[in-house]
DNA sequence: ATAGGGTTAG
């Protein structure tokens, strides 16, 4: 057991400890494998990365640069893409090509020759790439890439940007970043878009700002001046990390420099503020839109109908979508959709089934998302019956449904225990033409731990095409470690050496969680004490409660002081869950109490200092 | 041809 412990304290001393976001979707990874290429094959499309962009000189300026490589590219034979040409998109974008147009006319399906791949042109690899990207094909997006450079058929900045755009949304942002470097290097200028493009990858994907800067600068080095949309991108990745100030700012500077707004540079900031409930400042910014030039569209007013659902003003929602006429807008499936999930938020459920009525009869069918979030608020306010009888009945009702309307029903059913009807919801998944993404699998993954049908746990896990991810690992490790059966995992345990999964938060805390609940103090001390950069506050906050749980006030005592020493800030959060544990073990009205009270005192003491 | 609006797992 200690054996076991300490391989995952070296394969996390390993991992960087911030490293970025997980380099490949399961989602993908599960398309791939599906279609009888090795799990290995597809990981190895996606190398380790390093962990952050070092900043080289270009051309005389600095500039953010990736010391990664390309990913290698992908060399399955043609007839290894065949399924993919099922697609209904792809077919539609392959039929009208003119070299594949003669072979659509002899086969009814997909072209079983691919010699006509000699005779496409630049912009045929480049529609084609399109029609993969948006298929959510990353590997078949790189094998054309790689196909046309074979074919000497030089990609240009369109394919390139296709390309990029396709592994960041494939959560690839990393091997992006090297194929924008390629293509300079290749002597192929990037577009506006281009730049912008990766402008988007730093802010939005990596929440590397400075370096998002750079780029900015860079280009206008290059003598290429950002337009409305590279501002508004930028605005937009700095809202979301909750840096409202300094996206005014930048919207501000965006004025300065002549670059009028519109209403893309306003809908982060104003979803922004919806978030803080600011609602106010955002009537009031809405107001000014048209001072800056810009007319409020339907967008703006859905972001307004989400802001007051948010705060429960639903008196207000009715009032804005009544006045929508005289405002210039027209209230379509998305703003009733919003209206709806504010509504089940706020549990009224028969309320969002009423509404959902009166948009059919406008002629608006509910989207997909906004079913979604129907089927969860009334699986949560109702029960799961409705919910899943909803689900069930989507189809004959014209519905469009995807695979997080089924996680979200089983996920329902799971927290009931009802694993048997998570695994039928398993299979009837497949009937409807969906695949299971990551979160179906760890969905049913925990309803069979949870259930102690571990037999079947390890027949899931050998499912064709499943690939486990660090939820899976977390789900595993924990169940496993509660039952026993730790010695099993040896595979999740060469997932963390590899790298291939980097542990995050939920998982050191399940590791503490463990370590602790069998009564291994000492060496959940010592695994909080040897991490990268010390004492990372999550884990430590799970030991705080467990300690104060177990009764050591005394030992927790230790442990701050040994942080203090070393100079590290001590956040709330590590009090917090002191004291929850601490309630909750109905300590409040001991002595006992005074160990705490000397431990608060302390730490304000150490905030004084 | 690129930018902005709702959703699920530990």
């Amino acid at each position: 057991m200690l054996l076991e412990f300490s391989g995952i304290r070296c394969a996390i001393e390993n991992a960087a400890y911030e490293r970025p976001t997980k380099v490949h979707k399961h989602a993908n990874a599960y398309n791939c494998t599906h279609y009888n290429w090795g799990i290995l094959q597809v990981k190895g499309a996606s190398p380790r990365r390093g962990r952050f962009a070092s900043l080289h000189n270009h051309g005389g300026t600095s500039f953010p640069i990736s010391t990664t490589s390309l990913p290698p590219m992908p060399s399955a034979p043609w007839n290894n893409i065949l399924p993919f040409f099922r697609s209904g998109s792809i077919r539609t974008v392959l039929r009208s090509l003119n070299p594949f147009n003669r072979l659509f006319r002899w086969t009814q399906s997909a072209p079983h020759s691919f010699s006509a791949f000699h005779l496409l042109k630049r912009h045929d690899y480049h529609r084609l790439m399109r029609a993969f990207s948006e298929d959510n094909n990353c590997f078949g997006v790189l094998l054309l890439l790689s196909r046309m450079k074979e074919h000497n058929c030089k990609p240009d900045v369109y394919c390139y940007t296709t390309a990029m755009k396709s592994l960041a949304s494939s959560s690839r942002p990393w091997d992006a970043i090297a194929m924008f470097h390629e293509m300079v290097d290749n002597g192929v200028t990037p577009t506006v878009y281009c730049y912008t493009l990766l402008i988007k990858i730093y802010a939005c994907h990596l929440g590397q700002f400075d370096s998002a800067f750079a780029v900015l600068n860079w280009m206008l080095d290059q003598g290429c001046e950002p337009n409305v949309g590279t501002y508004s991108t930028l605005i937009n990745g700095l809202c979301k990390a909750r840096r409202l100030d300094d996206a005014f700012k930048l919207f501000d500077e965006m004025l300065q420099r002549g670059c009028a707004p519109n209403e893309c540079t306003f809908a982060p900031i104003l979803r922004a503020c919806c978030s803080e409930g600011r609602i106010q400042e955002v009537k009031e910014l809405i107001q000014s839109m048209p001072t800056h030039g810009c007319q409020p569209d339907v967008v703006v007013y859905n972001i307004l109908v989400y802001g007051l659902c948010k705060i429960g003003d639903f008196d207000e929602v009715e009032r804005v979508i009544s006045k929508s006429k005289e405002n210039r807008w027209d209230p379509n499936e998305v703003t009733y959709s919003t209206y709806i999930a504010g509504l089940c938020y706020a549990g009224k459920a028969e309320e969002a089934f009423y509404q959902l009525d009166g948009m059919i009869q406008k002629g608006l069918k509910p989207t997909t998302i906004g079913l979604n979030i129907l089927l969860e608020g009334i699986g949560r306010e109702m029960n799961v019956s409705t919910s899943r009888v909803l689900l069930e009945t989507c189809r004959e009702l014209g519905f469009d449904v995807d695979i997080v309307s089924y996680n979200t029903v089983m996920n329902q059913l799971r927290k009931l225990g009802r694993w048997v009807d998570v695994l039928n919801l398993f299979v009837d998944l497949f009937k409807s033409g969906l695949k299971p993404d990551s979160y179906t699998f760890n969905i049913l993954i925990l309803s069979l731990c949870k259930a102690g049908e571990f037999s079947m746990v390890r027949s899931v896990i050998n499912f064709e095409g499943f690939v486990p991810d660090v939820v899976t690992c977390d789900i595993l490790f924990r169940e496993f470690y509660v039952s026993g059966g730790l010695g099993e995992l040896g595979f999740v345990l060469n997932y963390l050496d590899r790298g291939d999964i980097v542990p995050n938060m939920f998982f050191y805390r399940t590791i503490i969680d463990c370590l602790c609940k069998s009564g291994r103090i000492f060496e959940a001390v010592d695994f909080v004490r040897n991490f990268e950069n010390g004492y990372p506050t999550d884990p430590v906050s799970r030991l705080s409660y467990w300690l104060a749980r177990m009764g050591r006030v005394g030992d927790l005592l230790m442990l701050i002081e040994e942080m203090v020493k070393k100079g590290i800030v001590l956040e709330n959060q590590i009090f917090d869950q002191m004291i929850t544990a601490f309630c909750q073990k109905g300590l409040c009205a001991t002595p006992e109490v005074s160990k705490v009270e000397f431990l608060l005192d302390r730490m304000l003491g150490t905030e004084s200092l």
